[in-house]
DNA sequence: TGATGAATTGCAACCGGGTTGCGGCAGCCC
DNA sequence: GGGCTGCCGCAACCCGGTTGCAATTCATCA
């Protein structure tokens, strides 16, 4: 248990999220991780918990604009946290970057996604923005 | 056929690729395709063709930097073939725009993928710029 | 406190894209 | 022709994601 369960349950009732036990440990799972997490992330963290129950709880977090996902182009499919109390909007999405040695994604959090003029008659929902290539860590390591 | 084989043939030896009546019919496919196609949309339209065939060539093709992949967050990774006679430098990459409601997902040829600058020690080796949103044909539709 | 109905959870099975092992076949060179 | 190499089809597999269903938990109200 890294963070104050106290703290989760505010959180989730802030976003109208029932608060469950299961919740709890989800939502702390991804807050004190330091990367956006997979679905079998989180499944092998929080082995006793079942599988299809993560994946209807990040479904609730999801819809309730709790958590967001993104899409790294590795198969699998990252949850993180949002940040402010709001819905997350096209410009607070942040960039990624995935590396291919290690193959952890990490979060450039300082880095907005660019955000692009469309042709005429194309509206704009979300951006998915990730640069893939070689992290500071494994370039080091290679020198 | 769309296109006259020969000209196909042209192309992938100029890339590298032994010609085989199988790889000029993917290489058909996707030369003759206005969209980015995955795996399966190339299943469907070569029936004749083992999926396993398919990949496999999908997988020269990369290799040999005639076609380059692209990952638009549906879980299926689309396939389009090179533009130039070199290989697709980061530079080239272009955007690309994935429609909610009709499920296809189109290239914004005229768009670059937008280039960020990383932290130090991070490498770039590529990127993916993916638009999510309502295309024009499917917001016309919806008046 | 106990009953009732809705929401949540675990289990098992399923789905679909992607991938691989293997045996057969085609093309090529000697 | 014999042998080699590479290509292809088939079937089976892997894995992330998803669903149906029955059991459990929870909130509510009498």
């Amino acid at each position: 248990m890294a963070m104050d369960s106290r703290k989760i349950e505010e959180i989730l009732e802030k976003k109208g999220v029932r608060v469950t036990s299961i919740r709890i440990l989800v939502m702390d799972a991804l807050m004190s991780a330091s990367r956006p997490m997979s679905l079998s992330d989180l499944e092998t963290v929080l082995d006793t918990v079942d599988k299809s129950s993560i994946f209807r709880t990040l479904e609730v977090f999801e819809k309730h604009h709790a958590v967001h996902s993104i899409d790294d182009g590795t198969g699998s499919v990252k949850f993180e946290v949002c940040e402010g109390e709001e819905e997350c909007t096209v410009s607070d999405m942040h960039a990624h970057f995935y590396c291919e040695k290690c193959h952890k994604t990490f979060c450039l959090k300082e880095i907005n996604a660019p955000v692009v003029d469309l042709p005429e008659g194309f509206e704009m929902h979300s951006v998915n923005y990730i640069v893939k290539g070689v992290c500071r860590g494994c370039s080091r390591k290679m020198v």
